[in-house]
DNA sequence: TTTTCAATATCCTTTACTTCA
DNA sequence: CATGAAGTAAAGGATATTGAA
């Protein structure tokens, strides 16, 4: 039984749910929302189920996966009231639908109305349950009731259909909301991971910095996470690695700076002096003159004088101040794993050598 | 061979939660 | 105890890549 939910007019029919009649319109329209009932035969989606599972790694949500098992085609309205907007319900604050049976429960054969999902998609909002609701609604299913039920939302993806892509989003919604499963519901839990597991995370992180999903599901399982959190570990990883190297990166150009303003504070007074000189010793414009060669491979500067002898020596007007590149060719890097940084360039030392 | 498109992976930004000083 | 900062798990959108039609 497929339960086809309208997202505009209610006092629309709901023609859409027909196979192939509106149905496709609305899919074409963009996204919607749909819910399916089914009870618990031999039929079913397993198309969905099979595409989920793919593409989750299978082991994300057993529980929607098994609502997603079998559905019946028989068309059932239902209307969805809005819910109120208290952030956070327990079920027994939760107003009994219409459609829920009195004392709330599920029973055989009925439909439970304590079930709602909350997702936000675009600016649609739609409720979803606190954990012990779900649980009761997903242990009806599984356990004491053939009633299966199946929730998505189907975004269409402007190929007109409503094709593996959109099954896709339907599953990584459901993927992301089941994190709230043990929580109220607009807030999302947080979960620290446990030492081990981080440190197992690190490890890894240390080996590649990027996941095949070979991997990132043997991990899963190995530390007990779901695939989506390995992932998320591994992107957030990456993204602190780059933090870090933006930091050192940061760091040395500030240096760079400094050092280029030092130099430039003695390049200043070394003119000053000379121009005092000059003015006071007539002689100082006999002086050789000079040319600045800088090496190409380390980018140093050296100064030749065309009077002087052939040497070649590191530019300084002040034979006290030392030569300084504030530009080396190799920048700092930040070593996450304490790794030993390359060997520095050497190629002044072992030419004068 | 080129183009288009869907599927997938990764990155980036932001949010929300936790811990600690 | 309250509070703000720092760290980080997670959400969701943007973008890049890849393979098939």
């Amino acid at each position: 039984m497929e339960l086809g939910l309208s997202l505009g007019d209610a006092s629309k029919p709901v023609g859409f749910l027909t196979k192939n009649g509106d149905s496709e319109k609305h899919k074409k329209n963009g996204f919607g929302f749909f819910m399916e009932l089914g009870l618990n035969t031999n039929g079913g989606n397993q198309e969905i189920a099979k595409k989920s599972h793919e593409n989750d790694g299978g082991d994300d949500d057993q529980t929607s996966e098994d609502t997603r098992a079998n559905m019946e085609n028989t068309p059932i309205q239902l209307d969805l009231l809005p819910r109120s907007s208290v952030p956070c319900q327990t079920p027994s604050q939760i107003q009994p639908r219409p459609w829920s049976s009195d004392n709330g429960s599920s029973e055989n054969g009925s439909i439970s109305g304590n079930v709602g999902l909350v997702a936000v998609v675009r600016d649609l909002e739609v409720n979803r349950l606190p954990a012990a609701a779900t649980e009761e609604a997903s242990s009806a299913n599984s356990v004491g009731s053939p009633l299966q039920m199946n929730f998505g939302i189907y975004v269409n993806t402007g190929n007109g259909n409503l094709g593996a892509n959109d099954v896709v989003e339907t599953e990584r919604v459901s993927s992301r909301a089941s994190d709230d499963d043990e929580n109220c519901s607009n807030t999302r839990k947080k979960l620290r991971l446990s030492k081990e597991q981080a440190a197992s995370l690190e490890e890894s992180f240390k080996e590649h910095s990027t996941l095949n999903p070979k991997q990132k599901l043997a991990l899963a399982k190995q530390l007990n996470l779901r695939p989506r959190q390995v992932e998320v570990w591994f992107q957030n990883r990456r993204a602190r690695t780059k933090l870090k190297q933006t930091e050192v990166d940061c760091e040395y150009l500030k240096r760079c700076c400094e050092t280029l303003t030092e130099e430039n504070r003695k390049l200043h007074k070394e003119l000053q002096e000379l121009r005092v000189l000059k003015t006071s010793n007539p002689f100082y414009t006999q002086l050789p003159a000079t040319t600045l060669t800088m090496c190409p491979s380390c980018e140093r500067v050296a100064s030749t004088s065309t009077a002087a002898p052939a040497t070649t020596t590191t530019a300084s007007i002040d034979s006290t101040t030392k030569p300084i590149n504030p530009f080396p060719l190799t920048r700092p890097r930040f070593y996450p794993f304490s790794q030993t940084p390359p060997p520095a360039h050497q190629h002044h030392q072992s030419a004068a050598s």
